[in-house]
DNA sequence: GCAAAAGTGTTCTTTGTACACCCATGG
DNA sequence: CCATGGGTGTACAAAGAACACTTTTGC
């Protein structure tokens, strides 16, 4: 009979940098939130893991893959989620020494097959950007274009034309306007937006944001 | 303890239309192929059940989603394949009554949580004809553009103009020539084409091919 | 008045789409 | 000679990429 355990992609942005939360086990190395399945819906008992390990609740996940682990007797179900730290406090559970995030393109050894975990993640998530308003996880309620348009520089680790972004941010009609903001520091004050109910029929045009990484990186999948 | 088993969703296009692999038990619903995980990788069970309920082996599989199945005490792991139906014979298994093509617009009515995985199999099958050189596995070593033509159009489920499809197709570079079609009936001999060595490199032009179909169903497979 | 960040349009290239006729063969 | 399927090119529309200067503020 075969274990089934879930385990956790989680990301963020954070100092121009794109994140995925780590926890550690007393004696053990650096891993992904995982936990066992309880007879619960997969994506409940991924939320439970991840709650009870780093005190994250309330977010959205979603299925990223099934890896064999541990000699194949193991099924790991991975899943993935975006979401702003500074809105989700960590709080390790009971048996994790600690819980951080980590820089995606420097990260410490990491349990076995995990590495794969986060490829994948971090493939699904650049592939979203071309089709979904990902940025909108991560910023407070209103934000200025610059905020949006550095959220999705990060994501695609590359970098985007300011009149471009603006041009098809706009025109997808995802935000809408929401004041002048007083910024600290020099500099013209920006314009704040709102996110527009996440209306998904008119997102279709955003995949022009970035539309070449959206198909650049087709990842095959297939299993030989 | 969570129980694991695999299933698939194996296609084919026959007669015009795209087919998917059913298998029936006695007393029992069509289905899908299935069967338990037995420690093997997990695409290695995938394999052997199906092997073992329809005769079919060496086949590429391609993993799905994993599915909440039987109150949530079942994990279904799905992978798809597309086939040449005349190339794998059908041997219904043990305990198979009988094994059969169903066209995927007239299926009957199936085990619980099985249309889901034919839908994300289909699902996925279109998308995949945006970047990569699906039909290859479908025909013989040598075909005719019109017959690559017309299996792009099933799978996709549109019409395809005939001047952009071949100059799609030789643009990219996924196929060479290969003498002269003598064919039965009236009619022009066709230029018989194999496929190049599916050099995945050059074939990222292939997306041009109804490259609207793979951006358009950017399912959303987040789960709340 | 200058450093700093915000804001703004146009041109060119590439890609996608629509469209109609002649060609070679079997019967 | 005609019915059948094979083969070919061009023009227009849409999307993507590249590019530089003016505006508003804090200090």
């Amino acid at each position: 009979m075969t274990q089934v355990s879930v385990e956790l992609v989680v990301m963020t942005v954070q100092d121009g940098a794109l994140d995925v939360l780590l926890v550690r086990r007393p004696g053990n190395a650096w891993a992904l939130p995982q936990g066992p399945t309880l007879g619960s819906p997969l994506s409940v008992d991924a939320a439970r893991a991840l709650a009870d390990q780093t005190g994250i609740t309330d977010i959205r996940l979603e299925q990223l893959y099934s890896f064999d682990r541990d000699g194949d007797t193991q099924v790991a179900v991975s899943y993935m989620a975006l979401i702003a730290a500074d809105r989700h406090p960590l709080a390790p559970g009971p048996d994790i020494v600690e819980v951080r995030w980590f820089p995606l393109h420097d990260l410490p050894t990491l349990a076995i097959g995990h590495a794969d975990a986060v490829g994948y993640g971090h493939a699904r998530l650049r592939a979203k950007t071309a089709y979904a308003p990902i940025a909108v996880e991560l910023l407070p309620e209103t934000f200025t274009l610059g905020e949006l348009q550095a959220v999705y520089e990060v994501v695609l680790g590359e970098h985007l034309d300011t009149r471009n972004f603006r041009r098809d941010v706009l025109g997808a009609g995802i935000v809408e306007e929401a004041g002048t903001a007083r910024r600290p520091g020099p500099g013209r004050p920006a314009r704040l937006y709102r996110s527009r109910g996440t209306d998904f029929a008119v997102v279709a045009r955003e995949r022009r944001i970035a539309g070449r990484i959206g198909r650049t990186d087709a990842q095959e999948t297939s299993t030989e």
